[in-house]
RNA sequence: CGGGGUGUAGCGCAGUUGGUAGCGCACCGCGUUUGGGACGCGGGGGUCCGCGGUUCGAGUCCGCGCACCCCGACCA
């Protein structure tokens, strides 16, 4: 099917990344520049990552709904900040039906808006709130540099919106989505995020306080894999979202947003994978496991049909996504490589010598060649592929929390951190300045992540840029 | 938007002095193969990015566009 090697993820991670995005058949690019088409097995990657949110957020009291993708152009403007920081990024429509728009219509970069709007009609007492809406959908923005799932004009995502009554209720719901959003990237994703609250200068375009997961990928480069805000009443103020409390009196809503996009099939990729391609965490991967049958005549290819397909039963049975390759034409060898490069968990292989000894070949994805191979009985089958994609989901949890500890370090002073953030994450004290923090930015290319609620209040030491006294400490990397 | 690069078959590329558009992979057919990317034979597939110019003749020379990719300023 396809050519030899991928380009090596040590030499060059970019080169790399996209070629695996391609060739694992995750995505291909849009006719328009900047555009993605997500093919049907990076689509039953997002579908996963969707049912394992989705039910997290039902279980959090959230209901779905659908919005409108166009938004009178006036709606942007009513939020300063927001105005601000989406109009360069906005795609706006004049014309439709020929004529020219009375007022253009943005298409949506993202919904504060429009739900704005919209609580505002559909608020009117203490009893309505909290309202606890999620939207699933894509959005806009209009992006210079472009690479598949990391940054498109368009990307898929869910955007959930909240309102409250009071700002601690407001500000519970912010943290309790930032957690789910850490608990998701763990368990389902295998990815152990940094999180923390963003600096000033890095956060949401109309919120009050911004929080985000960040995963250090492969390059040891930070990615910004999930956000939580907590917008205060600013929208509440600018689109008039009021209620009147239990003493008769009207009182601004306490809103918040959080989001998770596509890009987090790119922390996946870029967290996990190996030189072979992709590496698919079981909980989330399309195919758990792939089955491929080995003969070399047609008796053989009669009795290990059977066994194939009395196995496959089995585990589909047992609610294991199972996969079946019996393509006439490839060699094993050959099929080996292509659902390795597809990053499925675990290969079974069924040959004559299995179906002569009732046993079947299992063979890890995250431990390459003979070491990753295990023969087991056929009548284990289940528990034995159960048991590994249980393994492999820890083992790739492990992996990516050592690869993150063991580049992340505290700089004694500011030469050393320049050393650390050419090559990893640092965790530094920082006085909380803006003209630190662009500082570092331009003399090193790291920008702060995110700040840790790290219990540090009896701590604090000294700005890593002026030496003042700080009291947070930081993480900053390069970013994408 | 600045810098660099590339546009020739689905992908990767070659194309000499301007003279019949090619190679590898992929694809289709047949046969032999099949426990780590098989092989043979036969086939299909082209607006050479676009427009204009020079010329008997342009993939090739000249001009003007356009697109995409990579690197820098903004972002999930």
């Amino acid at each position: 099917m396809s050519k030899k090697k991928l380009p090596s993820r040590t030499e060059d991670f970019n080169d790399w990344y996209n070629t695996v995005v391609i060739r694992a058949d995750l995505a291909d690019y849009g006719p328009a520049r900047g555009t993605m088409i997500v093919k049907p097995y990076g689509w039953t990657l997002w579908e996963n990552m969707q049912q394992a949110l989705d039910r997290r957020f039902k279980d959090t009291g959230h209901v779905n709904a659908g919005f409108p993708m166009f938004i009178p152009k006036s709606f942007i403007d009513r939020e300063a900040s927001h105005v601000e920081g989406f109009s360069p990024e906005l795609a706006v429509v004049t014309i439709g039906g020929g004529k020219q728009l009375e007022e253009p219509l943005v298409v949506r970069p993202t919904s504060e808006t429009i739900i704005g709007y919209a609580y505002s009609k559909w608020i009117k007492s203490y009893r309505d709130l909290p309202v606890l809406i999620n939207l699933w959908n894509s959005v806009v923005r209009w992006e210079l540099r472009t690479k598949l799932f990391l940054r498109t004009l368009e990307f898929w995502w869910q955007e959930g919106h909240t309102a409250h009554a009071t700002y601690e209720q407001a500000q519970e719901e912010t943290l309790q989505m930032l957690e789910v959003y850490i608990d998701f990237a763990r368990n389902e994703a295998a990815i152990p995020p940094f999180f923390g609250r963003k600096s000033n200068s890095e956060k949401f375009p109309g919120a009050d306080v911004t929080y985000s997961i960040e995963a250090m990928m492969g390059d040891k480069k930070a990615l910004q894999a999930g956000t939580s805000h907590n917008l205060g009443q600013n929208f509440a103020k600018a689109f008039d979202i009021q209620y009147l409390d239990p003493n008769n009196e009207m009182q601004y809503c306490w809103t918040t947003s959080w989001g998770l996009s596509t890009r987090f099939i790119g922390a996946m990729i870029m967290t996990h994978g190996d030189d072979q391609g992709l590496i698919m965490p079981p909980r989330l991967a399309p195919h758990q496991a792939v089955l491929i049958p080995i003969y070399k005549d047609e008796d053989q290819k009669a009795t290990v049909m059977d066994s194939v397909a009395s196995v496959s039963a089995e585990l589909i049975e047992q609610g294991i996504r199972v996969k079946v390759d019996d393509r006439e034409g490839f060699t094993p060898g050959h099929k080996f490589n292509y659902w390795e490069l597809r990053g499925v968990p675990v290969r079974i292989e069924i040959g004559p010598k299995d179906v002569a000894n009732q046993s079947v070949a299992l063979a890890r994805r995250d431990v390459l060649g003979r070491e990753g191979k295990s023969i087991v009985p056929q009548e284990s089958v289940t528990s034995a592929v159960n048991d590994l994609l249980i393994d492999i989901q820890h083992s790739l949890l492990e992996r990516a929390t050592n690869f993150r500890d063991s580049n992340t370090s505290e700089p004694r002073d500011y030469a050393h951190f320049k050393e650390i953030v050419a090559d990893g994450f640092a965790f530094a004290w920082w006085c909380g300045g803006e003209t630190c923090e662009t500082a570092i930015k331009n003399e090193t290319k790291a920008t702060s992540r995110c700040i840790p609620d790290s219990g540090l209040e009896d701590e604090d030491g000294k700005c890593i840029y002026c030496g003042e006294m700080s009291t947070d400490k930081v993480y900053f990397a390069r970013s994408y």
